[in-house]
DNA sequence: GCATTGACGAAGG
DNA sequence: CCCTTCGCCAATG
């Protein structure tokens, strides 16, 4: 490995840039984030990214991203499998079946938030 | 260096 | 409606 960080990757520093601006009590999906950075054919290099995300700081805040559907389909990548409905809960979120309810209320699209700017 | 695998997504059967 | 296939790109075996 080379000394540099998963950050240094310009594709993963952009996805790690998107979700932090993310904010509180608001997610939005792989494909979204994708979208936004052109290439949204690529939303398993969103997901591949986030899979970096948890080395990388500041803190990213990867339960704030599902997959479009809502669901929490990396939940299974944090410390416990209940710890990103937790942190959702936390933010007024709520899981149920590990999905999102009214995730298109609390849906947030980059490429609409942050094009309005 | 080719084959497999992904925290995805859309389309087709 | 459920399952399969394909595309995208990077990492891993």
């Amino acid at each position: 490995m080379e000394k540099k960080n998963p950050a240094e990757y310009s594709f993963f520093a952009d996805v790690f840039d998107v979700v932090r601006q993310i904010p509180t009590g608001r997610v939005t999906s792989y494909g979204a984030i994708a979208n936004y950075l052109g290439t949204k054919l690529s939303a398993r290099m969103v997901g591949w990214a986030m899979n970096a995300a948890h080395a990388v700081k500041p803190t990213v805040p990867a339960h704030r991203v599902v997959n479009r559907n809502g669901m929490l389909s990396g939940k299974a990548h944090f410390a416990t499998s209940t710890l990103m409905e937790e942190l959702l809960l936390k933010e007024k979120i709520v899981v149920k079946d590990d999905v999102i309810v009214d995730f298109k209320t609390h849906f947030w699209d980059p490429v609409i938030e942050l094009t309005l700017e």
